[in-house]
DNA sequence: TGGAATTCCTTGCGTGTGCAATGAACCATA
DNA sequence: TATGGTTCATTGCACACGCAAGGAATTCCA
């Protein structure tokens, strides 16, 4: 089957998708390397500070960052060093691992906080304004719609 | 100061984002995947079949690919041993490599370009439209556009 | 109720990446 | 033209990740 290429103009939005996603990474991080925290453990905190009692099963977790287990695993040694999360094994069910906010964790993740919403502020919702960045949370919503809908289609 | 937080509307478009961007990285890759042939050496192979002789400098391809030397120095290895790249010093600059295209590794290009493109098409243009897709590209290049002005103005 | 299948976490291994150090080549300037 | 600074590529090292295997606990079902 003869394959349809994209125009220009789509080659160039594409590029400045491929591009500008990467730089906008690089630049969040930067952000909030100050605070002595990667983006990776970053959202490990934010997750833990919403969910109920501070703790969430380590399965659900990996869920939820999109992780593998192993790299979840590895991830949370860190974060148990630092003294930002412990692990406590379940009663109810000995195979499931809970990761745990300590005040520590919780502590560093309110001190980060402000430095990465400036970020996102800074680095996105400013150049595009109140309008394209609702755009911007549309549009992506839609590939993920759809994205979500090819897996369950085949799994 | 005080932080200003984000709205809820925000977060959300925020988080979409990001657990799109990261599903979508997937979805390329595994399309690709088929072909033998990784996102990583697919640029590298349309940038040099784009490049004026099929071949380009290392550090002008680095910083094309947005990859560090070393980066690119290995990435490079695993495709000369594959033969779609070839390294050829440079007569009048004896410090540059030119990493060049072999036609082993345009075929292989034109191998995998229209599942690329299809996957591309698939996971994206279909579901944001023509129109969506062109905001799309629109924002991005608004965000990159301010990425490089902070860059340009505190190096 | 007892064995098979499943779920959950961890560990070993391979891979891909960046940073820092190294060495080679080039260039600018005194 | 000699010397100090710069550019370019590679290598050593560390780190983060996924996959596959392993072992323990649970669930399913005949």
């Amino acid at each position: 089957m003869e394959p349809r290429w994209l125009t220009d103009d789509e080659q160039q939005s594409w590029r400045n998708y491929v591009l500008t996603a990467h730089d906008l990474a690089t630049a969040l991080e930067a952000d909030l390397a100050p605070h002595g925290v990667t983006m990776g453990d970053y959202e490990v905190l934010v997750w833990l500070s919403e969910a109920e009692e501070n703790r969430m099963r380590m399965c659900d977790l990996a869920g939820a960052l999109q992780l593998s287990p192993s790299g979840l695993t590895r991830r949370l040694d860190g974060m148990v060093k630092q003294g930002w999360v412990e692990r406590a094994s379940c009663a109810s069910d000995r195979r499931v691992m809970w990761a745990h906010l300590t005040p520590v964790g919780r502590a560093k993740m309110e001190a980060a906080a402000p430095a990465h919403v400036e970020s996102v502020r800074r680095h996105v919702l400013e150049p595009l304004g109140a309008d394209g960045f609702d755009q911007f949370g549309t549009l992506f919503g839609r590939i993920r719609e759809h994205l979500q809908h090819l897996e369950l289609t085949r799994p």
